[in-house]
DNA sequence: ATTGATAATGAGAATCAATATCAATAAGGA
DNA sequence: TCCTTATTGATATTGATTCTCATTATCAAT
């Protein structure tokens, strides 16, 4: 198993050596915290997280690593309507399959859906195709999310 | 004309009293702004416009008010990634059909896009209700947007 | 292992949209 | 007109995010 650690460590390194950064400390922990949850965690609460383990780290630093994170396409960023951005790791490099939102406008919970998923994702691919070519626009990414009350709250 | 004003102001004096809310200049002066022109503006872009004829009103009752007319589905906030909410009149308002957004990252143009809204509508009508039945949401609203460089920033 | 160029970092200040406070004002029912 | 109270403007405050800058850590070349 620390054979195992260090093999996903040197995948980590490599993704990270190879856009140009250096592979720190500090990246490791937050990628370790990010991994090790299944939350839509803020910054802050990431950089609670890093605390635990690391307490010279600062929250200027999570930012900064999340910034690269979200442009390396490794975490994703959303905005749940509470006044923070949450970030999640990329499917590919969680257990999470691909999945959208659902948020509940009072209490906050979020609830990650896949079922319908594949006529979702089917019909961006159709809009994105059309959208792409009539606007010339190159797309990379979408948003979609439902909000509403949730049992509790309604 | 003077008469098609009046009709159409105590249009919006009866939404805004219907809800118990008192029909004053400032709400009129939003309103206006809101309705004259096609732009998704941001609060303070809207505290400008009302300042042009009314230079008494205050930007924190342009954040109330506007606040009020998202509570009442009358004015719909959208995040198109620079860091504020926008703002436009809900379709029922306005002379838009109903749209989605495509949004370049780089320089922050809009698009309104009506050609695949059909496809997208049907498929958030199934979606929402096989929702609701699952996870027992109330659904009341939905976001959909898409996100590229424009031809320009390309 | 040592060095040197420089990327990365932590602490704290700064920014800036949005919200809260509060005394003064205006809306509208009686 | 009078009275109650919602609304308002000015201003302070909040809170997330970004910036600054002196210090430190990374790592390729010695
Ligand atoms: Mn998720
Ligand atoms: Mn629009
Ligand atoms: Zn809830
Ligand atoms: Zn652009």
């Amino acid at each position: 198993m620390s054979c195992r650690r260090e093999k996903e460590g040197s995948e980590w390194e490599g993704r990270f050596r190879g856009c140009g950064y250096r592979w720190t400390l500090s990246r490791q922990a937050i990628i370790e915290a990010l991994s090790s949850t299944s939350d839509h965690m803020s910054a802050e609460e990431v950089y609670n997280a890093v605390q635990k383990k690391h307490s010279s780290i600062g929250l200027a630093t999570v930012y900064r690593t999340l910034e690269i994170l979200v442009g390396m396409a490794v975490v994703l960023s959303f905005d749940f309507g509470d006044k923070r951005a949450r970030y999640e790791l990329a499917e590919r490099f969680s257990k999470k399959d691909h999945h959208h939102h659902l948020v509940c406008n009072d209490c906050g919970k979020v609830v990650e859906y896949t079922e319908f998923i594949g006529d979702e994702i089917e019909l961006l691919n159709k809009t994105e195709k059309g959208l792409s070519k009539k606007y010339n626009f190159k797309i990379d990414n979408h948003v979609i999310q439902f909000y509403g009350l949730c049992k509790k709250c309604q």
